[in-house]
RNA sequence: GGCCCCAUCGUCUAGUCUGGUUAGGACGUCAGGUUCUCAUCCUGAAAACCGGGGUUCGAAUCCCCGUGGGGUCACCA
């Protein structure tokens, strides 16, 4: 088998395939939900075939046009571009007529199959309240059966039709009394017991179809051969399976892709956020008090709910600005999440890749290989290749891969790449560097950051007021005092040195500070540390030559004579 | 609870299909070393086959039973 692939029914090998990926816009792009984009773009790349972009927009209370915006441009970022698909980023279009791709406008596809699904007395109208349905959960329950909903056998098909035109009711599909194989390219065939298959609602009393129903039509009409999606739609695959056999449609091969996790075993959810924020809330009393007494009534009312409820959750714009003020790092689960912490998209694709499949190949020095572009993973994945396990989502190991990645930059390439987040994220960062001062930093930083978010750490010491930095007594008393001659002393000396400099670029700094030592018969340490001191008030400061080249000669000097102004 | 899926270092995993390895790599951790600080970088170390039966000369690998973890049981997707 050429192509990798466990078991693949004759048809599917022949025809090209088509994958889709079917996000539905309530919120930013999850993590797990690009990783399966990233595996239905490989595969379909793999394979020289389509990759298709379908918004499921059927719940109309939860969907959002900015949400659809938002998940389109998280994978524009990611570079996941869709052949088939809302038209956005230079992706998409509709090639092969099988449009339109938001489900809430394909509603007369969903309308003729309920209609031959009725006349074929595969589906029929049901007028249960939610009241009753739950009654009859609670007494299944009661009597520890698992509630399995099915037409009785004295339904009364006309009357129930003719109350239809009037009455609110939903569709449901009378699921065939059979067992339901599910061919897995990843798990293999799973069988799933007939009685154990229900009669489910194919459309909500508001006329929609629901989430089984139309993406059991659209993948049919969209030709979808291979459905991808994660582990937990497996226990969906034997109703969309029944459904495409009542409805004469082909069977795709399906390949349930295991789910990520949290490093602590629980689900990775947006939820997590609010999580994270309520905990450090409850540690600070002071800000609690302040927001509780703070705004106006309704936030204030929005706020004391939150508190005392667990199952509640702050709304983003509420939420954010909370976790700033208490300086809590939110943790990282949408794609935008990673984005603006400083993640490179190549690099969140290759750790994505790497979580479920892997290529099994050594590299030439016989340790696995693990990094990889697009291009590899579009030649290389497969399906027999992807693990059946759930993974815990490591950040350590992303953010050592992106540390990689950044080092492994020349500088130029990178202050591209760090421009264009801080255009983004960090504005400010972006109108205090000019270029040239960010290329003369880039190394310094490429070695210190790990995410381009934490690239203000290594130099908050420029983004200091000169005449606010607050020397530490430690280092004062170590570098400034101690030794013989005394930072004290040879400081004077050095910043005279400086002061002549005609050249102050990172390269000459450097050779001054060192062949003015040597001239000296002193060690580096001796004139660097009282340097470090001054500049930073600390011992600690990126290499001198790039920090007071950045800083330039006028603050450097000031910044000297301001710490020896300190000593005397 | 019913049904379904899964099980190798702390984590991601290779090896399992086609039994024979000192069970390999990466991240993290720890210990050394280089360096003007921090960081980078280099070297090294500790660290795993869930348990029990069976098959076999031989089991991480094949079979069975446990145990554990997870998913799912909506007019959400």
């Amino acid at each position: 088998d050429t192509h990798g692939m466990g078991t693949v029914s004759a048809m599917s090998e022949s025809n090209p395939v088509i994958t889709r990926f079917a996000p539905s816009p309530t919120g930013h792009l999850h993590i797990g939900g690009a990783r399966t984009a990233l595996f239905c773009a490989a595969f379909a790349r793999r394979r020289a075939g389509r990759f298709v972009l379908r918004i499921e927009d059927t719940d109309q209370k939860r969907s959002s046009e900015a949400a659809a915006a938002g998940i389109l441009d998280d994978l524009a970022w990611l570079g996941l571009a869709w052949d088939d698909g809302p038209s956005a980023h230079g992706f998409g279009g509709d090639d092969r007529g099988v449009g339109p791709f938001y489900q809430s406008k394909r509603r007369a596809h969903y309308d003729r199959f309920f209609d031959q699904l009725i006349a074929a007395d595969l589906a029929y109208p049901a007028f249960d309240t939610a009241d009753e349905l739950a009654a009859m959960r609670k007494s299944a329950e009661a009597e520890k059966k698992t509630f399995i909903y099915r037409r009785s056998p004295d339904y009364d098909r006309e009357s129930a039709i003719k109350r239809a035109e009037s009455e609110p009711h939903v569709l449901r599909f009378r699921t065939p009394d059979e067992d339901v194989t599910v061919v897995d390219a990843v798990l293999g065939d799973v069988v799933f017991p007939a009685d154990q298959l229900d009669d489910f609602v194919i459309r909500k009393q508001d006329g929609f179809p629901t989430y089984h129903f139309a993406v059991v039509v659209d993948d049919e009409l969209m030709g979808v051969t291979h459905v991808i999606r994660g582990q937990e739609h497996l226990n969906n695959a034997p109703r969309h399976v029944a459904l495409m056999k009542a409805l004469g449609f082909n069977v795709p091969v399906f390949a349930h892709i295991p789910l990520i996790f949290n490093p602590d075993g629980s689900k990775m959810s947006k939820r997590d956020k609010d999580k994270a924020v309520r905990a450090a809330v409850k540690q600070n009393v002071g800000v609690r008090e302040a927001l509780a007494n703070a705004g106006a009534d309704d936030d204030r009312a929005r706020f004391a709910r939150w508190l005392k409820d667990k199952t509640v959750q702050l709304p983003q714009d509420t939420l954010l600005p909370i976790a700033d003020q208490l300086g809590v790092a939110l943790p990282e689960i949408d794609v935008e999440d990673f984005r603006k912490a400083g993640y490179l998209p190549e690099v969140v694709v290759n750790y994505l890749a790497l979580l479920g499949w892997n290529p099994g190949e050594k590299t030439d020095d016989g340790k696995d290989l693990e990094r990889f572009d697009r291009d590899y993973l579009d030649s290389h994945f497969s399906f027999d290749r992807v693990g059946k396990t759930a993974s815990k989502f490591d950040r350590d190991k992303l953010r050592a891969f992106n540390f990689d990645t950044i080092q492994a930059m020349d500088p130029a390439e990178f202050v591209l790449e760090w421009r264009g987040w801080a255009e983004r994220y960090d504005p400010t960062l972006l109108a205090a560097l000019d270029e040239p001062t960010m290329l003369t930093l880039a190394p310094a930083v490429q070695q210190r950051a790990a995410v381009l978010g934490e690239s203000r750490l290594p130099l908050a010491f420029l983004f200091a007021d000169d005449a606010a930095i607050e020397y530490d007594d430690k280092a004062v008393a170590k570098h400034l005092r101690k030794g013989e001659p005394s930072g004290a002393e040879v400081l004077p000396r050095i910043r005279d040195e400086f002061e002549s400099m005609a050249d102050f670029s990172a390269d000459a700094i450097e050779i001054g500070i060192k062949s003015w030592c040597e001239a000296n018969s002193l060690g580096m340490g001796k004139a660097a540390q009282p340097i470090r001191v001054a500049i930073t008030g600390s011992a600690v400061s990126p290499p001198l030559g790039v920090s007071l080249a950045a800083l330039g000669k006028d603050r450097t000097l000031w910044r000297i004579d301001r710490l020896l102004a300190h000593l005397a």
